[in-house]
DNA sequence: CAGTATCCTAATGGATACTG
DNA sequence: CAGTATCCATTAGGATACTG
């Protein structure tokens, strides 16, 4: 119930299906967002400098603005520790955790897919 | 045995791990990959003319060069029917559909999202 | 250390018109 | 119908220098 389709119109649970995938794409939009969870997924708190050196290759410009918006949208919490000079911590929200799933999803394919790449040049020679 | 991290060195396993998300996310970047791979998952096989009404508000040129990209990574094939005038036909392969639980995992999450924010601001009244 | 500010380029992507 | 070709605006994102 619910899932049926009528005269070619697209069923209302299949649509908000499409725009659910469109809503999370969007939040994880950008070239290290999804980078930024997985390392903090994998290592914990992290400081700014220790990211930036984890995520080899990003500008300072670019993890700045990354991390806002990470933290604007509740996935990541920014704490500004009292040593001096100041160092901030960042860390995964459980909100942020939550997105584990998907991350680990990806990691799989993504190793299934190295693996068939892989094949299908050694299988050539 | 193989995830051990010594000296502050990341363990191979955990960069592998990281390499291969970077992978996935490489190969799904560009503002319609998902949704073309997600209507697919969704619709079945469909026509060129049938996805560009489902993605409203893709453009002709996008929608060519996200399909081309997507053929030429193995996840869709294209179909040239005989009719007339020509109709082409695009259908994930197996390859393709094993992206199914990323898919499906982004979707849980989206609707997840959705419920916390408006969850957010009914409570702010 | 943890960023901002500035400048710059390349890539993304939209609109429109056209073609076999 | 299924695209290509062209033009154009915006943005993403890199390099570098600077600041509290």
């Amino acid at each position: 119930m619910g899932t049926k389709s009528v005269d070619g119109q697209i069923s209302v649970d299949c649509w908000e299906r499409l725009r659910a995938i469109n809503d999370t794409k969007d939040i994880l939009s950008g070239k290290w967002k999804i980078m930024i969870i997985a390392c903090l997924a994998s290592f914990g708190k992290k400081r700014y400098m220790e990211l930036h050196r984890l995520l080899a290759g990003i500008g300072t410009k670019m993890l700045s603005k990354e991390l806002q918006e990470l933290e604007i949208n509740g996935l990541i919490t920014r704490t500004v520790m009292n040593t001096k000079p100041i160092t901030v911590d960042y860390e995964l929200t459980s909100y942020g955790r939550s997105l584990k799933p998907i991350i680990d999803e990806m990691a799989l394919w993504g190793m299934y897919h190295r693996e068939k790449i892989i094949g299908e040049i050694t299988q050539k020679k």
